[in-house]
DNA sequence: GCCCTGCTGCCATAATATGAAATCAGATTC
DNA sequence: GAATCTGATTTCATATTATGGCAGCAGGGC
């Protein structure tokens, strides 16, 4: 098995660059906007490093700051860069109509994941036509230990393992805490050929994924179909993690 | 008039950094894919450095490389990031509800809208009802000068004029290309509280827009109402400018 | 009025980024 | 199959560039 993808080793010699960047992603969700000191002290930069990283990244219109109360937070040329981003993806153009025709056979909602560190992302989404579907998520990230997709990549690709820490998260009373138990889990998903997660995300919700490979066999991202977890029993779920397979077999005519 | 805004001076000693945001920058529709050489080549700056610049950004997953040809494009990464600047976006959150009222009312849809450089840039969109109407173009991004919002920007921020460049691209027949010709509009735009652009932009398609204010009263961005040229009649357009100024003006109950 | 907190500017220091050149890998041609 | 070419990657000496201590400044609270 080929593994060109990804092994990123730190590099050197681009460390202002990695500092703006790391300064980037401090922002979330709770934390929209924070204060110079805020951010010095969360980063464990020098107040005065930051302070031009981030005049810099404000240049560029990174980094935005509010009128009245001068904090920073993230700026419009990051939705732009996002927006290109979307749209520029290869892989995205190439799996959509396959989206479509898993989110329209199986009536539930179908979704395109790529690794981010140690998450998935979800780079595109075709809503299922029951009523209750997801949708609109696209550009979200959830914890890889946690998602079909996520267990998938770790069972299919070399470098899986390493990704996910030693400390996973809990996020429902299912959810797998530790890595022991995840590693016989990985054996059945190679042997299978697809992954599930059922309420381990989120209670009530349940997916199966696989994952899709480049003309070298290299493992390119994941796809999966996923809807509340009363509609998906165990014959439904290996149903459509076989019907998954096929399609993920179809994106390479080769083999 | 405050203009406590942007004013984004460029900034020293952060070369490295606004080097590799720079290089992000050069990605667009038309060319998603580059080589090292190519990269190189457009961003000017040395093949070693580009290659060392490159190495960090993928090595934070804002840069990916396509495994067949070694290619660079942009990564998953940005795209987490681009929508975690959206989702975070204060002022998305407080112009929404307004947005849908306006986009209800006129039918036609509504966009709130903000400088990026020399465009701008869609924060958000609620589409009309009428069948004709388009729709997901958040994040994408258009020349100020062609714009209603962007002329809205031009004619009410004191440094508006200097965003835009002596050379006005044309896009369509209608378009203004010299800054002679925009200037005599600024002072009407002033005057009248908004700014239309009629077939500017695109052949058929017709906006009005009116900038929104901080509690400073600095500008913050801008509102826009847009549809087909053909039902946008100057007497109808005049009508949504009203509605657009009361609109901006019950954002800050204040005065 | 005062003090206090947090942002910004300055500057000598040395650590960091730079780019020329050499190496390496992979295609393409002969 | 060897030779050649193109383009990516690594090395390394150099000086440019980033760094962070310190001081200055503005605004807000007491």
């Amino acid at each position: 098995m080929v593994s060109t993808m990804s092994e990123t080793r730190p590099p050197q010699g681009a460390q202002a660059a990695l500092r703006a960047i790391r300064l980037l992603k401090l922002f979330t969700i709770e934390r929209p906007e924070m204060s110079l000191a805020q951010i010095s002290k969360v980063s464990g930069l020098n107040k005065t490093t930051t302070h031009r990283l981030l005049r810099a990244l404000q240049s560029e219109s990174l980094i935005d700051r509010n009128s009245a109360t001068s904090a920073y937070s993230l700026g419009a040329g990051l939705m732009a860069l996002g927006v290109q981003a979307l749209a520029s993806s290869d892989l995205r153009r190439r799996v959509r109509p396959l989206l479509k025709t898993l989110a329209r056979e199986s009536g539930e909602t179908a979704t395109l994941e790529v690794p981010v560190e140690n998450s998935m992302l979800i780079l595109d989404e075709v809503a299922g036509s029951h009523v209750v579907a997801a949708a609109g998520n696209v550009g979200t990230r959830w914890p890889m230990h946690a998602t079909s997709t996520g267990k998938a990549w770790i069972a299919f690709e070399d470098s899986g393992m390493d990704r996910i820490g030693s400390e996973l998260q809990s996020l429902t009373a299912k959810t797998l805490t530790c890595r022991e138990t995840l590693e016989p889990q990985i054996s059945d998903i190679r042997r299978r050929g697809y992954a599930v997660s059922v309420d381990e995300l989120e209670d009530g919700f349940t997916a199966v994924a696989t994952v899709i490979r480049g003309v070298l066999g290299d493992v390119q991202g994941a796809l999966s179909i996923g809807g509340p977890t009363q509609r998906l029993s165990a014959a439904r779920r290996a149903e459509l993690g076989t019907s998954l397979c096929r399609a993920a077999a179809r994106l390479n005519p080769e083999f």
